[in-house]
DNA sequence: ATGCCTTACGTTATACGTAATTATT
DNA sequence: AATAATTACGTATAACGTAAGGCAT
């Protein structure tokens, strides 16, 4: 009976040119593969090389059947692709958000409703987002503009407001809330990954923003430096870190968001719980 | 690393819908194939099936591998097929012949221009010869009428003359020749598989024909008899089986006739040897 | 009681490596 | 001398079978 580990090392000789060179990509003796091939011509009951004395070199056989064994190959590693992402896509729920605020509330939700499930999130933008709900990349998304298209469930999940933290003894740290433009031209910490809220850059273009990519480190970096930074209301609820900054409102209306949760219409039945959940 | 056999097994558990019948159907014991296909779950890294106390079943994942892993087995035993195919077509010579004779006269021949060239030799009808030549499930066809067409390489190869093989006494047996309209009316003995040359029987409406599919039981059928019978100018040269009868010639036209072997015009280098030897 | 699957353990087959051999460049 | 393939022989992996056990119908 042929094997695929046959075909493999035919494949790679083929691919080589020579036993030895095969032999040392494959990890393997040179006898064993000179052995190995031999095996494969009498598995097969043909030949598939001509033996010329110093050289190993393919005869007619040798040519076709390489094209048939790597169809063969090509087939069997696209099974076990295909087999793990197909599990993978059984036991992980994606979800597309806008931003990661949402996730807080969301994810030990779904936990809970969908205990043998993983949980796997990315970030992008909302058009995006929807694109790829369609294309089944992702089961959920979570956007900040409701959707209205039919071919949508979807439920409020919560709102978000953005709010400035500010160092103890900064001007305006006694003021209940502030605009954007009052704070345009004061240089800032910016948090990483923050989504759409990336626009608040614009809205202070006078401004300069230091950005660290790690979140811990930046973290770090906002217990040590006096710079004004962002936080918003559900950051203080569910991401612990006191900093001992005063949280100031932002009074634009922009500064507060309404984020929506997605599913394909025909996916509704799937995740009645979870919207019932919210 | 997968291997075939593990996915063969695979196939035959979910054909056969138990291990234990699995493994008879696959001449295993038991336990070698259950732990195989534990095997296959880990090598996948993903489970296959959902193991109830007393049965095995399928789970989604499986059910999905099982359509990947039929794929692949199908390739693979097509690359056994196929290659073999191939192998046998690249030394074989396929000829396609419309009656016996001329093989007779040219098994030698091509047996010395092509030596490592195995010779397989089918009879049919001229036109589903050419038909069978168009499509390269022959090489070579013999034919009893000249094919006027440019696709074609053709030379006569030999002439065939049908005689009388009267046994001793017979009251024609002193005639240098005789008409098939003389003998109507004779039964007469007809040896099988003689291709186009059938159509004596139209020529004889009266006669009745014994027939033996056996060639050599024939033979010793001829040697007992009394009845007339047919043999042929080749036949008496190439096939020496001294019956003692007397052979009278067979003045019909229709009694005598040419040879043609054929080729594609696009093959015409690769037999040219062969034409030139005829 | 019988059928089906699994676990445990000893055996065998076979794929592998090392060393030596032959031949070629 | 260096590179390539094959042959010969011993080794080790892993696939297999037997025996025993658990758990259903």
């Amino acid at each position: 009976m042929i094997e695929l580990y046959e075909l493999r090392q035919f494949a790679a000789f083929v691919e080589a040119g020579t036993l030895s060179e095969a032999a040392e990509a494959l990890h393997l003796s040179q006898p064993a593969l000179s052995r190995n091939m031999k095996k494969l011509e009498d598995d097969l009951g043909i030949t598939l090389f001509e033996r010329k004395k110093n050289k190993l070199e393919l005869n007619e056989n040798g040519q076709y059947v390489y094209e048939l064994a790597r169809k063969v190959l090509d087939e069997a590693d696209s099974l076990i692709v295909r087999a793990r992402d197909y599990d993978r896509k059984n036991r992980t729920i994606s979800i597309g958000v806008c931003a990661p605020a949402p996730v807080w509330r969301l994810a030990p939700i779904i936990s809970n409703l969908f205990p043998h499930m993983t949980i796997q999130t990315e970030q992008d933008e909302d058009r995006r987002l929807l694109a790829d709900l369609d294309s089944d990349i992702y089961q959920l998304v979570v956007t900040h503009e409701k959707p209205d298209d039919r071919k949508y469930c979807c439920k409020e999940c919560g709102k978000e407001s953005l709010m400035f933290a500010l160092p103890k003894g900064h001007k305006y740290s006694r003021r209940k809330a502030l605009s954007f433009s009052e704070m345009n031209g004061e240089n800032m910490l910016l948090m990483p990954d923050i989504g759409f809220w990336g626009f608040v850059k614009d809205r202070m273009p006078d401004s300069r923003f230091l950005t660290q990519s790690d979140r811990v480190s930046f973290n770090e970096l906002v217990q040590a430096s006096s710079l004004p930074s962002f936080t918003s209301d559900l950051a203080e609820k569910y991401t612990d870190v006191p900093d001992g900054r005063i949280k100031v409102a932002i009074s634009d209306e922009e500064a507060t968001v309404t984020y929506y949760l997605v599913c394909k219409e025909g996916r509704r039945r799937e995740y009645l719980s979870l919207f019932k959940a919210l």
